[in-house]
DNA sequence: GATAAGAATTAACTTTGGTTAAAAAACACA
DNA sequence: TGTGTTTTTTAACCAAAGTTAATTCTTATC
């Protein structure tokens, strides 16, 4: 049995359409998701009503509050689908279970963990060393098929910036090219 | 046999000065250390060669590039020690080889990289939510035993800002309350 | 204690990004 | 096609942070 026939197998399938939530900051949801089809967004909403992107959720990926998952405290941020999707659920518990008594799959969990951890990993180098205006220029080179799917207020939001500075930063860019 | 004893019994003592290096960009080191005692730091030299830190690590800390480690690749980071330090050099592969036939371990392994992912997770929201001046109060709240054994000027690299910076922000700071 | 080296502060100036508001452009859908 | 909504751009002004350089403070060492 392969480990995608394992996630079928234990997960429920789920459907949700454009705008619909899988679950918001301050649930206690202990859950994984898997995206069969679709494109999320996963985002933290600040005490003054800001918006900024965590990551962009696409099929294939997989997603969860670690936080959640791991300590059973409240989701930190809001998971949102940006076109309608369907996904697996999965509880995290159910996930352990099956690592603890199948090597293989407990591998396979290891491995969605260290890419996890190299994606935030990389967004910590991004944020440190790079300009937002280099961070955008590695998002497009990155995510292309990302950029006619997403607003660009959401693509400022996961730069960590202003929507207005990210106008700005792409007429300067064609200016300088 | 506990978690902390097989790691003693499969890694090898190692001893650094302070300033000198575990690995350095560009490095091909698959190993994980477990720091025994000291202070190190893991940064980025930028090719203009500027430097950004990208945590410190302590006792107990665990410590390697995760992109080395599954993938072969050079480090892209440099690990220095702040203090003489004691740790415990692992092999990668040793750690998968043990985790792979005991099950205990293996969730300890997983733990390790689910509290790894967590750590990095609060670092992308550090960057994406607040202000340099607000990771400057968090981090004196979080570390108040680094203050005194870290310079101003790790701290401000620490925390993606230059020293300048910082010292301008601790002024505010102190003239707003 | 004197001297040198490194760390932190301060100042002046520049660049980048936030804020607010208005205008233009793109999109949705009745 | 027309109307309303959302997105994007632009502008003006302000705040935060980078850069460079000079100065002061600290620390280490002889």
């Amino acid at each position: 049995m392969t480990e995608q026939s394992i996630l079928k197998t234990i997960g429920k399938p789920l459907h949700r359409n454009k705008s619909e939530f899988l679950f918001k900051q301050g649930d206690l949801d202990t859950s994984v998701y898997v995206v069969t089809s679709g494109l999320l967004k996963a985002y933290y909403l600040t005490i003054d009503g800001k918006e900024l992107i965590k990551s962009f959720i696409q099929e294939g990926d997989i997603i969860g509050s670690l936080i959640a998952c791991s300590s059973s405290e409240p989701c930190t941020f809001n998971l949102m689908c940006l076109e309608e999707s369907s996904l697996l659920r999965i509880p995290f518990t159910k996930l352990q279970e099956v690592a603890a008594s199948n090597p293989s799959f407990s591998s396979f969990v290891n491995n969605i963990l260290i890419d996890l951890a190299i994606k935030k990993e990389l967004r910590e180098f991004e944020f440190l060393c790079l300009s937002a205006s280099e961070r955008y220029t590695l998002f497009k080179q990155r995510s292309p098929e990302l950029l006619d799917k997403i607003t660009q207020n959401d693509i400022a939001r996961y730069l960590g910036i202003t929507p207005v500075a990210l106008s700005r930063i792409k007429q300067r860019q064609i200016s300088k090219s």
